[in-house]
DNA sequence: CCAAAAGTGTTTCACTTACACCCATGA
DNA sequence: TCATGGGTGTAAGTGAAACACTTTTGG
């Protein structure tokens, strides 16, 4: 069932950056290509966009066939189209930068079809076509929106602590954190609602959970929002 | 000379918002349609992507054709996808954000083969197919854009006085700066060389001129910058 | 001499930064 | 009792914001 075009047009895709967070800092989630070109490279999970749905949907379907992902956080990242990008045709591929609370879904990423896993961002391996490139633009992406949005709440589970949280800060934005400092300006912000609960089983004092503000998050990621930190 | 695929695909094209400012405020370039849909319509200058060309040069090109318009700043603002955005058929855009230092370009805008002309940002007619949705996140962009990078010097001529510079900010944020304040914050960037001459032909004092240190703009610009005013 | 815009400093206040010790808990 | 991370306040410095008058020039 051919379809015939006046001028030849390139291929449209659509790629998702996924991070996630846990104990072991921020992570990426990867497949690995099982057919040419790029066999057995790791790549961004992606594919081609169908006519009848939007970017967004499409990336949201790939992550869901890939990876087993459902409603994850996501913002476009940009449209990249060089020639030769793909060594097969022309392709223009819309990136997304996707977040996710790694806990919930390691495992089921793990266990689809083809492999997928999760690499932590500073023992990536060498990505099938520019994904590299992409993988950097989103890093970069990701560290501004940090500053602008809350997103970083996106990252983490339903309860947290604020350790948890300046760790998370931390891998963002790959620097050091005060931790009082941190604290008082997190608070300020109004944004978390502390909990009468504590984390269970480590073996110190317990910290304090929080959860945030659903109301709260939607008025300051709305406004625009600077979060220097 | 037909070409099929497989699979159908969606045609890919370039838009670009183009913005130029003057003593009337900031600007944004329009073409008017000849042809259906929206025949009549203003709209974005742009136009579909050749296969062997990469995303900016297509926009360029169509920048060229259409308007006259060489040598732009651009930067990428993001494609939009959405099905049923063009009435004809599928077609995914990645739309530009461009800065021109108007007063170079007017009339050769004005004098193309297709009609086309500047509209001031607060009087913008109803554009063709989701080109308003379009403008609105470039103007967007370009106001969270002025605060990291000096793109502001983009669409300003060669010299300026700090008054200008001052109303283009003014024109960008859409709201009035402290004039004390502004020029201290602008000096102190060291960004700006202070020229010998003064303006001309003005009924009151003449402000004094100057230019931007390219050397040390292409600095700021790379680490990133932060202009907060 | 009048109109119009250019040019110029200081004070106040808020926020950021740097910094060190005691507390609670489980092993 | 020891190891581990949790939790807390203050002082100094920096940067932002508010604010009004004099100067220069051409008409």
């Amino acid at each position: 069932m051919p379809f015939t075009y006046e001028y030849p047009r390139p291929a449209v895709a659509v790629d998702a950056v996924v991070f996630g967070f846990d104990e072991n800092g921020l992570s990426v989630l990867l497949i690995e290509r099982a057919l040419a070109p790029f066999a057995g490279k790791w790549a961004l999970p992606g594919g081609f966009v169908r006519m009848d749905e939007d970017l967004d949907a499409a990336v949201r379907r790939e992550l869901q066939e890939e990876t087993g992902l459902e409603k994850v956080f996501l913002e476009q990242l940009g449209a990249y189209g060089t020639p030769g990008r793909d060594p097969r045709e022309r392709v223009v591929t819309v990136a997304w930068v996707g977040l996710v609370k790694l806990l919930d879904h390691r495992v089921r990423a793990a266990t689809d079809a083809r492999r997928a896993a999760w690499f932590a961002t500073d023992e990536l391996p060498a990505l099938a076509f520019d994904h590299d490139t992409i993988v950097a633009d989103a890093l970069a992406h990701l560290q501004q929106t940090v500053r602008r949005k809350p997103v970083g709440f996106e990252l983490l589970p339903p309860k947290f602590t604020l350790t948890q949280l300046q760790k998370l800060y931390e891998a963002v934005l790959e620097r050091p954190l005060d931790k009082r400092n941190f604290r008082k300006k997190v608070l300020a912000l109004d944004l978390l609602e502390g909990l009468e609960e504590v984390e269970q089983d480590v073996a110190h004092r317990a910290a304090q959970l929080y959860r945030f503000d659903m109301a709260r998050y939607r008025t300051l990621a709305k406004q625009g929002f600077a979060f220097e930190i």
